[in-house]
DNA sequence: CTGTTAGCGCGTTCAG
DNA sequence: CTGAACGCGCTAACAG
């Protein structure tokens, strides 16, 4: 049926070695045969069978990323970033999407179903248990963690505790003190680390300036712009509702915005928002945000992945954390009752 | 290296022919074999190669997705119907982004390079040129389209023409005469069919309803929030601005919303807006919208392609069109200016 | 119901 | 610089 390598040997008239040789850049290949199998190769329109090759080599030229979600921002951003650079080499990138929590929790992922399929593995913010790691520790694969870091494995995230310090002292410079925070429901298993890291940037902020973070505005909510505005429904319903709230993602932060203007009130005279992503709509919402690169994230876990696989054993064990930005836009500001002393 | 099956053959006492008709369910094994093969397959970790069976077989159980975009919302949420439905049939997903344009023309996709990797490809409203539809047709593969329709492959998608006819009427029915459109701008190479449709709907709408669509009202704009922005503020500083514009996507209508406010103006009294998708976010700004569930067009796609590979030709050809509804929020009224009149 | 055997298409020694 | 021959791990006849 199709055109094999050994068509292209015969009707160029060498052999298969010698076909293999060329098409592959391999050296000891006169420039002459090599370019006498191009084009008999590409008249008879050859395509390598990728199965035929693997077999013989054990390579698959394949990358699997584990992901919980392809359709939430954070992860299609890094999704499009990995398979971009991927591509860009060669590399095919096979998607695997972890079950869903069926009723809380999820069947087990079986990494082992990885193995003979591919060469490496990027892990998109996972809340793997500790048998799963294990179980991709044993594949022997190059390791890339994204939005998390794992010992023993490469990881690209950013500085998650700096995020909530640095959203959370941008608060504490407009002069608020009642701050509150709305993090990701640490029910919903994914994306775990990120949230508590960013819950205690907050806690250290709010510490080193002299507070004590009060339990009333700690609060959580699912990790969407619903939660969001649920959680910051419940914050401004308080007795003393805080001044200003860091929320801990973008979608939130939208869902916190709706809630404030439902209430009646307004960003930021009555209550400052900040968020964390720069979601491409948080312009939109003139919404005050520490930005972070999920691309260059992608990117970055991507060439740590494809230079191990070259052989250039230097980063297999390289922890990478990209820098973040605060933006700010009108959502966060001094606002009436932060100035006015409350006491 | 790796347990094969020539291994669990020989510590099970049995050729590698029935190890692999018992772990494959095949008929005429008996139960007691099978059960032994199994439990020492299991406990040897055996894990078949997926590229010899490739390799022996011709079938890759694996699904080509090309995709000229991951991180929008219509294409994520695709790929994530698409990536579940496959999964649950043991098929992989081969992620394929098709090149960006450089400058303005993309590098020519070769669907040879699928050739020998994927059983079926699903494209996801990637705009082929006539060269690459044929090549894609060469490999005799089952095809399905989503979101476009293409002759001789099958298709999921929604009737674009009503969608934009829908929401036309809509604007009518609330009394409205000056009605502007908001398009795709033709230049961005994708998902034009279902642009060119919705214009086509308004049209329709619009001449039905015995109005000549004003060349004014009718303009277009990147396919983002910016695009719709820019446009909205267009028609917004006409002489006689419309008083309801159909805006072809929901992430245009969020920028048409901002331009309406930018401009001092308010929705609905003084423009009334329609989008199209029902994204995420559209309820949190209140947008009234033609919904469609992307969702349901990818589960569609992959169970037309997976019965199609299961040997059930019966959809070999054939052409689904998902229903649309009309959510109505808030964002389109009467309005002030269309029930004064205005002559 | 089970075993034997011959490929599937390529990469890779090892000779020349 | 080039070719011959083997093996990667599995499936699919065909025998039995």
């Amino acid at each position: 049926m199709a055109v094999t390598i050994d068509d292209v040997a015969r009707t160029a008239g060498v052999s298969t070695a010698t076909v293999s040789r060329a098409l592959r850049g391999l050296p000891h290949v006169h420039e002459r045969t090599r370019a006498v199998v191009h084009r008999t190769a590409s008249d008879l329109g050859y395509v390598p069978s990728k199965s035929a090759a693997t077999l013989a080599t054990g390579r698959t030229r394949t990358v699997g990323v584990l992901t919980p979600h392809v359709a939430k921002w954070w992860f299609a951003q890094a999704i499009e970033a990995l398979e971009d650079e991927l591509r860009a080499s060669g590399y095919d990138l096979l998607l695997l999407a972890v079950p869903r929590a069926a009723a809380g929790r999820r069947p087990a992922f079986d990494p082992e179903q990885l193995r003979q399929r591919v060469d490496a593995v990027a892990v998109l913010s996972v809340p793997l248990t500790g048998g799963e790691l294990d179980g991709l520790r044993r594949l022997h694969l190059p390791l890339a963690f994204l939005g998390a870091s794992v010992s023993g494995a490469m990881s690209v995230r950013v500085d998650d505790v700096g995020v909530g310090r640095t959203a959370t002292e941008h608060l504490l410079a407009l002069g608020h003190i009642r701050i509150g925070h709305i993090g990701g429901d640490p029910e919903e298993a994914w994306n775990v680390h990120a949230f508590v890291d960013r819950r205690a940037g907050w806690m250290s902020a709010l510490r080193a300036a002299g507070l004590s973070p009060d339990h009333d505005l700690d609060v959580s909510g699912a990790l969407t712009v619903a939660g969001g505005r649920a959680a910051m429904s419940g914050l401004l319903a308080l007795e003393q509702p805080p001044t200003a709230v860091f929320v801990a993602s973008d979608e939130m932060a939208f869902g916190a915005l709706t809630a404030v203007r439902d209430a009646g009130l307004r960003t930021p005279q009555d209550v400052s928002v900040v968020g964390v992503d720069d979601h491409e709509l948080a312009e939109l919402f003139g919404l005050t945000t520490v930005r972070q690169s999920v691309e260059e994230q992608g990117r970055a876990a991507a060439r740590m992945l494809l230079s191990t696989l070259a052989g250039t054993p230097a980063h297999s064990n390289e922890h990478l954390l990209l820098p973040t930005t605060l933006l700010q836009r009108v959502t966060t500001g001094p606002g009436a009752r932060a100035v006015l002393p409350d006491r």
